[in-house]
DNA sequence: TGTACATCAGTGAACGCGCGTTCACTGATGTAC
DNA sequence: TGTACATCAGTGAACGCGCGTTCACTGATGTAC
């Protein structure tokens, strides 16, 4: 259970590496058992430490959670950004690194995205992280100001682009829409016949 | 807390529409108090009857759930019928249902659409009923095969229109995209705008 | 190098709470006569 | 119309459980001398 970047001596009574340990647990479980199953305890549990031990590190649940969310967001914008150059189209690639990492990890974009930890958190860390990975957004549909969204209000189309990717990576996860119903192999599949047909039309069109 | 659409005679110990009442209770719970406020004891209790009662008439929690989320299937459906007609692209119209349905129904749109409810529980009549809303999408696609979408793939057509109504919705409910961020009134009005300007662009094209 | 000590991460028992569900029961209702 | 009775919706106490959090504590660690 623990990830080791630290000394971290086994077997000690200091466990060397605990508050990494926690988040990497609390992911853990949280992909594994989704938001009900993932209490406080199994947290502690699964770093192999007691139930009152995460209180040292973090103030209490929430602070927890919101730190999960945190890395979720830095996570995020990593997986984009190693999408992003694979592909020709910039907008299409950025798009398959949102919904690839929905699908990787669909309970952490849940948590992330769904609004209930905003109401019960207000990190401005966490605004931090989230900001980078919109700003991420902003900037590839600016790089394409001719795309067929239709340039004369971008932010709109920054906000039009974002639906369809996070309208594709919800409707997957809750499994309203799948490659099985389009005769496909994989979602990833799916995922990347709609991007690429529907956000290149701009080379086509023009 | 009786809707009262029996005869209900008050002050009974037997309530007399108790079944709808309780379904009636857990909708306005989920919206009031979302999926962790909705036990089974706060159901029975805003419909003014003791804890067991229920037990009457579900056979445990998840059934009641169940019956919520097809009830909420059912005014989805309503919603967007309702929405259907009033516009002169049909396309548009349906997509102003279904958002507008989120908008005023976040939790249950949550509890319908995230795929938790189905991991549980299993009865046809809610597929049934979810079935329908998706029938109304794929009719209404169908009436414009010259969609700027692309008519060689009807189904993906299908698949892409929903995705962007369910984004748009649910990045509105995570507070992701706002009216506020456009510089617009409500968050109708942005609804509104993003549909006619992305949902009707064969009229300008073609 | 060796010893005394302050620090504080982690322990384990305990708290009060709300939960889903069960159970024997009670009493309002509708029906048979 | 009046009475006896079966039905079953709703009661209220109780169950066992997992939860977040607290508290006095313990013992490994690092530092001062």
């Amino acid at each position: 259970m623990k990830t080791g970047n630290h000394p971290a001596k086994t077997n000690a009574y200091h466990h060397g590496n605990l508050r990494q340990s926690l988040v990497d647990s609390a992911v853990a479980i949280l992909e594994h058992s989704g938001v009900p199953g993932l209490s406080l305890r199994a947290v502690a549990k699964a770093s192999g430490v007691s139930q009152a031990a995460p209180y040292s590190h973090f103030s209490n649940k929430q602070s927890l959670l919101a730190e999960v969310a945190r890395v979720g967001y830095v996570r995020f914008c990593e997986r984009m950004a190693r999408e992003l150059d694979r592909d020709d189209n910039r907008l299409v690639g950025l798009g398959k690194g949102y919904v690839f990492f929905a699908l990787e990890n669909p309970a952490l974009f849940h948590l992330m995205f769904s609004g209930e930890l905003a109401q019960l958190v207000n990190v401005d860390e966490i605004d931090d992280a989230f900001l980078q990975g919109y700003q991420m957004l902003v900037d590839v549909i600016a790089e394409n100001p001719l795309t067929q969204f239709g340039s004369d209000l971008p932010h709109l189309d920054t906000a039009y682009a974002w639906s369809v990717v996070h309208g594709i990576a919800t409707l997957i996860l809750g499994n309203q829409i799948s490659a099985k119903r389009y005769n496909l192999n994989t979602d990833e599949e799916l995922v990347e016949k709609m991007l690429e047909k529907y956000f290149s039309a701009t080379e086509e069109v023009t």
